[in-house]
DNA sequence: TTGAAAGCGCTACCAG
DNA sequence: CTGGTAGCGCTTTCAA
């Protein structure tokens, strides 16, 4: 169909140079004179030219592939991060390709198998599970999002997160500064580890440093994470027994919502008689007739530094710090 | 770093056969004997060898890049659609790269230039927007999703869409056999053209059909689209007027939740007093305390078909048909 | 400043 | 059933 794509050997023979020539005309590796460049480009232009990539990946022994692997997508949060990395990557000329797995952690070494055989030149691992084992085999840069590699000490490997305990204090501490003396916070039922997370930890930091009681009996255990039904009848049981905070701080955005209509039912009003503050800037959070105030994450320049982290380590140099920590922003709207 | 890939060579080399026959081996292309199979998988396995796609492509003239142009990625129902697709046809061993323009239409061109310079193998076209005018240039197959192309008598391209009318004409039937007889739509504000859209058309049908009085003083225009706040104020003004249907069929999820709480504040009860259906099954039809329901788009047909499609056009073989629309369906749940 | 030429790793044709 | 071999389109020495 219609005749074949131009070639550099087209290109070359209608501008009366070599293709040694019109490659370095286009890498801009110099050695050429003007006139000569003039011409190519010329030509380039005329017959609408485009480089073969396959052909330049074989001849440089590069890949532009550039595998994401993430927990799972459906989290607006990490749907968000992803579709930054993926715009930021085409943007230099690499082709991110996301392998959602849904939490499926058993099928995760199929999924990064997948990826290896289309030839990836580097792995972006995002989640903010369970860590897993390093992929053995080639050494491809592997940069790690929210989720500790097995080995730091591995020179092709990096983490980059969010300050999830500074989220939990900006958030704690913002309620204190508001007023709020009986702060409680709404999480996602501890896992078999029954250990605090980050979030947490840094919301008790804050109560501690402000000389405020913690009263367990106000916050509330989430059994289903992330859903709204389920966030909204386990705020509803701490109420109906009478246990009332004056702030919460929801780990998520649909727990702040769910907190809020809770709080509605039982008559209490947002922020009047109790303030709010949810977690991860989703776009929920608008969805209020109080927008709801919460926690920024630094999505862009986590993606940037993860993008600049593998470049570097491709081009074999040295990282500035295997592990970078990115803070968060609180966003003040109207539930504070 | 560390002793270079293995290549076909090597694996030739180790199993005492050829290139050509490996080769045959790895792409099932017969001609071999179940012994020399076993040998040169034994070996594969041995040396972890994968084959190198950029020799691969470059040798049979093809590409595994799909790209995916994207008016708008934020939206939920597009965003889940693109993931969808990605996740397709990396099943299938394509690689799918996602463009979003973010309804930048001025710099559609440019976007569509970057993924051509990257050698994508087909386009697949998703926006539910404006048209635009067909890609010249490269004859390679181009998918339309929810827009239509300039020429659908073009070999290589085709349409897929979503049945809007049928979405506001299921929506509508489904509150008057609830028993509604007051029946309104909220809807985005027009745009210039000032033309009713597709879903506000099957409204009006299934309210023609069953004899249902069409009082356009009920419904309701949205100034910004798919804003929370701006449909809030809209529903409210029209129901501090007094002005108040029994009925609503929502044109988004987004705005299905605006109405019910302004139904709230206007101590009318959802689905007691007035019943309500959303539209296009995002998560927040369920982030209520009644879950709300709405229309929902088949997505994963849509998204097979469209690789279907594209593979048939691939292999130079025609279609079954140029258009191919989809219907959808309601999801009954607690609003109606 | 330029060109000739040697491959990158693979597939597919042709001959056996 | 198997092997030899000619490229796919590009980059990169090396020599001019």
């Amino acid at each position: 169909m219609a005749n074949r794509r131009a070639t550099m050997h087209d290109v070359a023979r209608l501008s009366g140079v070599s293709t040694a020539t019109v490659s370095r005309v286009i890498n801009q590796n110099g050695r050429f004179s003007p006139e000569t460049e003039q011409r190519v480009r010329q030509v380039i232009r005329q017959l609408d030219f485009v480089p073969n990539q396959a052909a330049k990946d074989l001849r440089t022994r590069r890949s532009r592939l550039v595998g994401i692997l993430v927990s799972r997508l459906s989290y607006e949060y990490v749907n968000s991060l992803v579709t930054k990395l993926e715009e930021l990557l085409f943007e230099q000329g690499f082709i991110g390709i996301v392998c959602n797995i849904s939490e499926n952690y058993e099928n995760e070494q199929t999924y990064l198998d997948a990826m290896f055989s289309m030839n990836i030149c580097a792995l972006i691992v995002f989640s903010s599970g369970r860590p897993i084992a390093r992929p053995e085999g080639r050494s491809i840069p592997v940069i790690y999002i929210n989720r500790m590699p097995e080995d730091l000490n591995d020179k092709l490997c990096c983490a980059i997160a969010t300050d999830s305990v500074s989220a939990g204090y900006k958030a704690c501490a913002a309620l204190i500064e508001a007023g709020c003396r009986r702060v409680a916070i709404v999480r996602t039922l501890y896992g078999p580890d029954r250990r605090p997370r980050d979030r947490e930890i840094g919301f008790m930091k804050a109560l501690l440093e402000s000389g405020c009681a913690y009263d367990e009996g106000l916050s509330v255990a989430v059994p289903v994470a992330g859903d709204y039904a389920s966030a909204f009848a386990s705020v509803n049981e701490r109420l109906d027994q009478g246990q009332a905070a004056d702030g919460y701080f929801c780990e998520s955005d649909v727990y702040a919502l769910s907190t809020i209509r809770s709080l509605e039912v039982h008559g209490l009003r947002v922020p009047e008689d109790v303030k709010v503050v949810g977690c991860n800037d989703m776009s929920i959070a608008l969805y209020n007739n109080r927008a709801i105030t919460t926690i920024r994450h630094q999505t862009e320049a986590i993606c940037l530094k993860a993008i600049e982290n593998m470049k570097r380590m491709l081009s074999g140099d040295e990282l500035e710090q295997r592990h970078t920590v990115f803070d968060v922003e609180l966003v003040r709207r109207q539930t504070l």
